[in-house]
Order: C-alpha cells, then sequence, then structure tokens
DNA sequence: TTCATGTTCAACAAATATGTTAAATATCAT
DNA sequence: ATGATATTTAACATATTTGTTGAACATGAA
C-alpha cells in the first residue's frame, strides 16, 4: 500500500531519530569505526549498527572496510536536498506571509 | 525503551513522508481546509486528517475553526531549526573535508 | 591453529505508523 | 427537525521501526 520511499524520504527519516544525529553529530568531527559510534550510547552494539546502515541507506554516511574495523565517513551531500527542500517551502511561506500583511495595510 | 521524542524528532518524521511534504507544499501557497488538503491525494480523508494531525504535532501547520470547515496554516517556524541543524553539521564536516585537503597538500 | 576483537545477521518482541471502513460529531441549508 | 457537508474518532489490519540476544563471520595477534 506505501508509495516507495524517495530519497528525501529515507533522508528525513534517518535524521528523525535522536541517536542517529549523534552518530551524524560525531561523525562531522571526523571518521570514526563502528565501535567508537557505539561507545557514548546506552544500546547494544547491534542496535547501533542497524542505525549506521539506516544512515547509509540515505547517504548521510559511507562505510568502508579497514583491517578488522569498519570506519565511518560523514557525507553531506544529501543534506543539500533537505536545505533546498526547507529554504523553498520558507520562501514561499513567507512571501505569502509578507503578501497578506501589505494586503492588510492597505485596507481602510 | 524509546526515549521521548523531541521536537526535532517530530519534524523530521513529519516530514519523512511524501504525502505530508504536499500537503505541506500545497500549505505554503496558502491556507485551505482539510478537504482541499485530501482532493489531489489518492487517499482515503481520514488518512489525510491524521497525516493533518502528525503536522500539528510538529508545529508545522496549525489548525482554526472557520464554520464546517477545518482551515489550515502553515507555520514555517520549526523549520529554522531543521536548517539550524543542517547547516551547522554541513559546515562542520566542510571544515573537517577543507582541514583534510590542506593536511594533504603539505604532505611531501 | 587458536583466541580475542569488531561487526553483521537472524530470530524475536514490542511499539509505532499508515491505511481502511464505519460510526460519531458539528455545522450549514431547507 | 431533517438532511447534506466537513471533519474526527474508533476499531481494525498490516507493515515498519527499534531494540534485545545469541550465533556467525572475518581479521589480527599469539
Amino acid at each position: 500500500m506505501r508509495q516507495s520511499r524517495t530519497d528525501l524520504d529515507d533522508v528525513f527519516l534517518a535524521l528523525a531519530d535522536p541517536t542517529r544525529r549523534a552518530i551524524l553529530a560525531r561523525l562531522a568531527e571526523g571518521e570514526a569505526c563502528v565501535g567508537e559510534l557505539a561507545e557514548p550510547h546506552d544500546m547494544s552494539f547491534a542496535a547501533i549498527s542497524r542505525h549506521v546502515h539506516v544512515l547509509e541507506r540515505a547517504g548521510l554516511m559511507h562505510r568502508s572496510k579497514k583491517g578488522r574495523n569498519i570506519v565511518c565517513r560523514f557525507d553531506g551531500a544529501p543534506l543539500d536536498e533537505v536545505s533546498a527542500w526547507v529554504a523553498h517551502h520558507t520562501r514561499l511561506w513567507e512571501q505569502k506571509l509578507d503578501a497578506l500583511g501589505t494586503f492588510l495595510e492597505e485596507q481602510p
């Protein structure tokens, strides 16, 4: 029944969880392996591993093997789409508000 | 087990659905009642009504009664938080990339 | 080889999301 | 009052998320 997920769906969905945003915040500071990402969280390793997959599905990070670690690297590219969506709609809204204000001012 | 939802969770979650983004896009053009919002969607009225509630919970729109209609109005305020989060992390990431580039250039 | 480490995967449980239909509620028009 | 219109709510089904634990796998070290 559900429409297939778009890229933007995946990105917004990935960002809609505080643990995942924390992981991304950590990765924005520099690369880290899954173990390091898990460390600050009171949650099983496996759970973090899955959060990492959700972030990867959204394109917000990439993994690469390095010895027995998996190194994770932030990728901000999908955030551009988010920015664009938000900016576009914010602008539309503000224009409508301005138009309304002008209209009200012009009324006697 | 689940941590309580934050404002940002609600906003991102609300945005993570194409139907809801379409509703918001429509509202950014100007206010509309629930029936008008439902019209373009091949989905039951009740389903749209619930999407509207999700958007309202996120603070992205407000409802007010007008006769037998419920008028919905866009509110872009929560998008500022989204913008701020995205901008902050994009900036961090770019700084790290720049720093890495500089480091690589300085290597023999 | 053997053992510890880092990570994923499978199986499961509980919570949440998403949609449906039908009944309930409120308002406007006759 | 009666009936049509606009919206919500309840009851239900299904799918998805999110977490847990324990087994599986790959790699590096002894």
